[in-house]
RNA sequence: GCGGGAGUGCCGGAGCGGUCAAACGGGCACGGCUUAGAACCGUGUGCCUCAGUGGCUUCGUAGGUUCGAAUCCUACCUCCCGCACCA
């Protein structure tokens, strides 16, 4: 290596530390801007090229903006809670704690060495009672608005995690951190979080934000909204609400269909069919979750009927095993007619199918029906609603419903309240406080923080319950003997308001200085994976609501921009550890430099698309540094032609706004465009502006050159501006017709040598109008590799012994070779 | 099944109505430099043709809109990623 790069990053990495440039603090005249990545859970198995792709897109951003003259805020933490560390500790038998801690000093050496601009001042990590303090202050906030509450159901449970999940944590009838776990479903107390209450604002409010596309859509669906109506059945004398977003089809029902997890189940069940039923549930109880969603529809008769309020006609009740108990009321209206999973368990039990909606164009008839007909239509043998569109059908039924009083139009959600207790110690405690005479009282937030015990056993059960000198204590309210709760919160708590926390995260009053939140807030441009769209990004949606209401914030949303990054790859599938086909930016720091990789990983194709990491490729990036350092350690500072400058103005503007809109693969490219048409003599201005742009992709490189000059630190200096007028679009279109002319003459050279000649000189002609082409005899020369003359075809002095002027047209110069 | 995205040269990947045989990089070939190699520099890399600056065929497949399409529309095929019995 000609030049020493590694040596060169850490000089610089230094001084960036010690002169505290990247460090912030609110100023009221300066515009804030609040570039965030997502921030990482510290895995003992430190970072690879995947991950620092991530950090290096938000840098890039964060130089960018900061140089724009911005106030940047661009923090990092670690949100170091988490059953990995829990699992580790068993397995090697260290401390959580410790473990966590060594994993994030290696997680900031290594970030550090990647060049990331963030203001280390303010790093915070979960794990710490300073930062969980907080969390269990907001958990209190929320159960005192009943919020959080405590109950009873039926719960995702992870064997392997050996605690209960939330819904977001559940993937495909497996375990997010496990995938070849089954969940299995378990009736236990837990805490909830009535996240639920805010399903409305979380839906509506997606419009406004301006996200991915599909990041948008997961969202929507996972909250899941839909317009329906409750309808009153009457079963043995009881009214049961049975939820349905199609009351147009309410005279096609020919039973009722009620969940094999209804709670209430047994009310419905007669005597008689008891044992039945109850068959029928010991199986489905033995077959797991996912084979239940595969599972062909099944059944039992419950022995009840229910009337149905409109016809008054008696159907059967059946326990289904297709039925969600956690959705609508739990018991569904059967229309096998119209709904397909409704036809086939009719088909299967010899159930009546009962059409109520033809189509415009064909006549349905229920022998020959193969499937069910869900589409739109008009409405026959529906009494009075007969002739109706079934769209205009739906509302006048509805209405009639409501004034009869035996229905109710409402809004579902699919969204469900968020499970947040977990049966494990690495985690925030959960602030309460359990008494056999007062039940459950919650810590007095004067003796918050609850602190996680060191002192406990792994292996068995929730470690907790060893902490046994922890879990005494008086109770607030009676103060007798009570026992602290040994569930602690799920993680995902942790990461829902962390980005609040940097705005002021050494405040040990409160949870946040609320002006300095209103001076920093929202995330201006937030970075990090999709795998996040219905976990961490509704979670964090909601805390803000949440957290506005309690009048702690202005601002309805934490984000208005989000960047979802590519994954990176090699040997064609997603680095990871598990897949051992990590690179780590170490070894590649100490063959090329951090800055070539930097510089590598963003060239490769647009930051949101997934890339392949190639030795190969690295090189090309690291070829075009050393070209960099050695073009600036001998170039000349002077005069820029026009065509230079015109140039260099062209791309500032360019780049500027590609950088904006993330389109760094772009901005590089034209970048070393421009680099190549450089000169041995450029001006100043144009030779900064260079490196400035440059420095926001590669900036310790770009940095040491910015010294040769000047001794500001170029990390901070003011981003370049263009002077429009100084852009001549002639300027390109005669480069173009250059390139054209070079792709003539090599096109000939070609042809002459095929028939044996070898040319030494080329003779151009151009028409005086073309003047433009004699300015790039040097070029030429050096492209073709010939001894070249131009002449104007007007010039009398011309060598032309074969009158090729006379060819010569306008843009298109005449060529003699020999 | 539903939703989102993508299919471009030997490869990665730009382009998203004309300036496109297609940026930039990688590979490969040839030439220069060199005792030789590495590095570096230049050229070439769809097909044909030619002392020329021209023709033909290409951007998943098939149609269509247009004076004009890789770019717009329609259908189909393939791949990737989410969600998945939500009534």
């Amino acid at each position: 290596m000609e030049v020493n790069f590694q040596e060169i990053e850490k000089k610089w990495q230094k001084a960036w530390e010690e002169a505290k440039i990247f460090q912030v603090r609110e100023e009221k005249g300066k515009k804030k801007f609040y570039v965030l990545e997502m921030f990482p859970y510290p895995s003992g198995t430190g970072l690879h090229m995947g991950h620092a792709f991530n950090y290096i897109i938000g840098d890039v951003y964060a130089r960018f903006k900061r140089m724009q003259g911005y106030n940047v805020l661009y923090p990092m933490g670690y949100d170091s809670f988490g059953l990995p560390a829990e699992n580790a500790a068993i397995k090697q038998n260290i401390h959580p704690k410790e473990f966590t801690e060594k994993a994030i000093e290696n997680f900031i050496k290594q970030q550090k060495s990647l060049g990331l601009s963030y203001d280390w001042s303010r790093m915070i990590k979960t794990h710490e009672p300073s930062y969980y303090k907080w969390d269990q202050w907001i958990f209190l906030q929320m159960l005192k608005k009943g919020l959080v509450y405590r109950k009873k159901a039926l719960v995702n449970w992870c064997p392997e995690c050996k605690t209960a999940l939330a819904n977001e944590q559940v993937k495909n009838g497996r375990c997010w951190r496990h995938e070849n776990t089954e969940i299995e479903i378990k009736e236990l107390e837990q805490w909830f979080v009535k996240i639920t209450d805010y399903a409305e604002e979380l839906y509506e409010d997606i419009d406004l934000l301006e996200w991915p596309e599909n990041i948008k859509k997961m969202q929507k669906n996972w909250i899941g909204k839909s317009h329906g109506i409750n309808i009153n059945f009457k079963i043995k004398g009881k009214t049961w609400p049975v939820f349905t977003t199609r009351p147009d089809t309410i005279y096609g029902v020919t039973f009722l269909a009620i969940s094999w997890q209804h709670p209430n189940l047994f009310e419905i069940v007669t005597k008689k069919q008891k044992k039945e039923v109850e068959k029928f549930l010991k199986k489905i109880k033995s077959t797991s979750q996912k084979e239940i969603a595969l599972m062909e529809k099944e059944g039992v008769f419950t022995g009840s009927f229910a009337t149905n309020p409109l016809t008054k006609e008696k159907i059967p009740v059946y326990v289904c095993n297709f039925v969600l108990a956690e959705y609508g009321s739990g018991i569904v209206m059967c229309v096998p007619a119209h709904d397909q999973r409704d036809f086939e368990f009719a088909k299967k039990y010899n159930l009546p199918i009962k059409i109520v909606i033809q189509p415009e164009n064909k006549k349905l008839n229920e022998k020959e029906m193969k499937e069910a007909y869900t589409e739109e239509g008009v409405l026959v043998d529906s009494g009075p609603f007969t002739g109706l569109q079934s769209k205009e059908a739906r509302e006048k039924i509805s209405d009639f419903m409501e004034e009869k009083k035996i229905g109710k139009r409402v809004v579902q959600f699919r969204l469900k309240d968020w499970l947040i207790s977990r049966q494990r110690y690495w985690g925030t405690p959960i602030p309460v406080i359990h008494c056999k005479n007062c039940g459950i009282i919650p810590v007095p937030e004067k003796e918050l923080p609850v602190v996680l015990p060191e002192k406990v056993v792994f292996g068995k059960g929730n470690p907790l319950e060893t902490a046994k000198e922890w879990l005494k204590v008086k109770c607030p309210k009676c103060k007798k003997e009570a026992k602290r709760e040994t569930d602690t919160m799920d993680t995902f708590v942790n990461s829902s308001w962390y980005f609040l926390r940097y705005c002021d995260p050494k405040n040990d009053k409160k949870i946040f200085d609320k002006e300095k939140v209103k001076y920093w807030m929202p995330i201006d441009q937030y970075i990090g994976g999709a795998e996040h769209a219905c976990a961490h990004l509704i979670y964090f949606r909601f805390y803000t609501k949440f957290l506005r209401d309690l009048g702690l914030l202005e601002i309805d949303e934490p984000c208005v921009k989000l960047f979802n990054q590519g994954m990176v790859h090699k040997d064609g599938s997603v680095m990871s550890k598990s897949r051992g086909n990590v690179v780590l930016p170490e070894e590649v720091s100490k063959k090329y430099g951090i800055d070539a990789a930097r510089l590598f990983l963003l060239s490769m194709a647009s930051p949101d698309k997934d890339i392949e990491w190639t030795d190969k490729g690295i090189e090309g990036s690291y070829r075009f540094l050393l070209k960099v350092w050695k073009y600036f350690n001998k170039v000349k500072i002077g005069k820029s032609s026009a065509r230079l400058e015109s140039k260099y103005n062209k791309t500032v503007k360019e780049v500027t706004n590609d950088i904006e809109n993330f389109k760094y693969n772009i901005a590089i490219i034209k970048l070393k465009e421009l680099f190549d048409s450089f000169d041995e003599e450029e001006s100043k201005e144009v030779l900064e502006g260079f490196l400035k742009m440059f420095s926001v992709f590669c900036p310790h490189i770009t940095e040491e050159l910015w010294h040769k000059w000047n001794n500001t630190f170029i990390s901070i200096e003011k981003w370049p501006e263009w002077k429009e007028e100084k852009i001549n679009q002639q300027f390109d279109e005669e480069e173009k017709d250059v390139e054209k002319l070079i792709e003539d003459i090599n096109n000939l050279v070609w042809l002459l040598k095929r028939k044996g000649k070898t040319p030494k000189k080329l003779f151009v002609y151009v028409l005086p109008t073309d003047k433009f082409y004699l300015e790039f005899v040097e070029k030429i020369k050096k492209k073709t590799n010939l001894e070249t003359f131009i002449f104007l075809t007007n010039d009398k002095n011309k060598y032309d012994p074969e009158n090729k002027a006379e060819k010569a047209r306008e843009k298109k110069p005449a060529i003699y070779l020999e």
